[in-house]
DNA sequence: GATGAATGAGGTTTCATTCAT
DNA sequence: AATGAATGAAACCTCATTCAT
């Protein structure tokens, strides 16, 4: 997305837009989506409600824009991991890690996803949320048995098991993360790692 | 589960009201707090909307009677659990396990508990949600503490960021558990200690 | 539903939907049905506008039932007609009488017909009406080819013209009868019959 | 229609105004006034919708003008018939050519007039359609009635009848009518006028 | 215990219109 | 002449709830 700001004008008019979105990710993500109505995105935006649909076609429509804005740049983040080539361990670092830092970048939308995704997923015009969620377990599934048959983790390891645990335990974090605490979400990222790679009982205990 | 049908029938409404009480958290799960209506509640229960409120006093009322139910019988386990004066690493293990036991049972209490808590907890009638919640993370807080203090648990551990590792990763599990499959809540319990307490990583890989 | 109103039993609760459908039906007429708000039927029908869909799904649905009621009845009579192998003249008498008489129990069904018909059909929804109006179509223009053929109408008769115009001629009647007026719906009729047969001209002026 | 596109282009707007009311007066015929979107008819003329009111003050007022611009032209055509002082027959032929030909040019704003003309004529704003349509009914009925006395219609003719019967009769052809077929306007109002007059059964019947 | 009918508040959406630019 | 953004009224519809029967 160009941006350079002193030079061109490509951009129609994408500022209102934004902005509106950004407030209606917010009140979403706080109240659901059903229970949000679009007066309350209206007002904290400071229009009425019937302005919204100058902008947009539907409150639903405003989920969808939300929900694909978050999930492509997901996706361009975990492609970029994926095409590093990396080993299953260094892998789910890199997957972990880029999942802190779009929960940073989006955090109203994840916290949408959560709560909507399962329901709306079942809705046509959300299919590709299905679409996602399904490569998403391919990905995650795959490393977590390549690193088992690498002998990486542990033999025993349930991997369908790993897999809900590894993808709840990072995105759960939304619900109480916040962007202007005192730590980065690649720290985070790294206590999390080690809590789920290494346990957290001393290795002595073992 | 109580249900000795075998002494007389002239009873009022002993097991409408469990029954009815049981669709509606079916369907609040599955849908949502809000946006269930009261019409399908009936629907499925086989009578019509309005014949609801002759058992309860209100939509919000079976959410209550619901969310209490469960509330009410998880602090048993785990006062009883608390009782016992075990060592850290095992009163962490007998949560878990009890936990999961309550996911077994009250599945679609848990499910509306993790998606509702949060924003009923600030409306009065609710504010047991918040004082429950505020119970939960001081016994695990304390019993990971005592873990750190004890030496059973890693020194460097962020002990906030492990409690919302646990209690995410384990009430989650609520959003894919079927009681109808092949393992007993116990097992999946002693699955995901495995991975919380030791990692996924092979020891050698230290 | 105990009805058992000491002889028949058979009515399910037919009356207030037809009460409705009538003052829909006449508001629909007098107004246009878009230009019919849900308010005024409730308004003229005593109860609430929200009230409405109690009864019904949808405005829709109100207009679906009064036409499908129309012309249900419509093709009944018509049905009847063609059944006695009339010949082509005595064929659109009998047409034409029948026509009248379903204006006079019809009157707005086939006033908002006449509105609303032709954008309708274009609906999937309403895709009966254009299935009505084809085989409309395919009666008259039948009937006018055999009486051509037949030597009992004229020989340089346009018979699409003709058709249109004894189509229309009949059906526009709905825009100026009035039930309560002095004169039957078949006297009405004859005298059309006597314009569209035999002109409105003297014989002795030919 | 002047079209003098010769001298210079400093002109305000002198056929801006002409193309909208045509765009706008298709829509209105198509959709209907009440159902047609000022921002339908924008998009049509290739602007916004805001920009209309540059041209218009309001939606109404394109009515106004589209349906004023008709009734002139019909009148000044009716007028000119009437003016000539034929015998019934005569003055009866020539409306109804003339009424085709106005159907011709003016088809849309026929369309629109069918349609709406009886609810606008309540409003004080349209009232001229109200006078309009009693001249046009004076005019009719009296050379029925006169045509009656003269001896060239039947003696037994419901003249009020006969009145409706060969007005809506014109004017329905509108709803099938179009510019560009095989057949002029004259042509059509001849063959109609046969029908009318002389009627469509063979002569040798009666 | 349950029904049938209704209420009334509030939700999403549409749309003619306005107005600064 | 036209745009972009907004207004405000009103539309259709939903739904928890009530109540006489």
């Amino acid at each position: 997305m160009p941006n350079s700001k002193k030079t061109t004008a490509v951009q129609p008019a994408p500022g209102r837009r934004r902005e509106l979105l950004a407030t209606a990710a917010e009140v979403f993500a706080a109240h659901g989506y059903n229970a949000t109505t679009v007066r309350r995105i209206a007002d904290r935006a400071g229009l009425l409600a019937g302005s919204l649909y100058y902008h947009f076609d539907s409150k639903e429509s405003m989920l969808d824009e939300i929900l694909t804005g978050f999930l492509d740049e997901l996706w361009a983040g975990y492609d970029a991991v994926l095409a590093a080539g990396l080993g299953p361990r260094e892998t789910v670092e890199s997957l972990v890690v880029e999942s802190f830092r779009e929960i940073d970048r989006h955090l109203w939308a994840v916290t949408i996803y959560q709560k909507e995704a399962r329901h709306l997923a079942t809705q046509p015009r959300f299919a590709y949320l299905a679409e996602s969620q399904a490569r998403f377990e391919e990905v995650w599934l795959g490393t977590l048995e390549r690193g088992v048959a690498e002998g990486v983790f542990r033999p025993d390891l349930d991997v369908r098991l790993a897999y809900r645990f590894l993808r709840d335990t990072v995105w759960v974090a939304a619900s109480w993360y916040r962007p202007d605490g005192d730590r980065t979400p690649e720290e985070i990222a790294r206590h999390y790692l080690s809590m789920v790679l290494d346990g957290i009982t001393l290795p002595a205990d073992r």
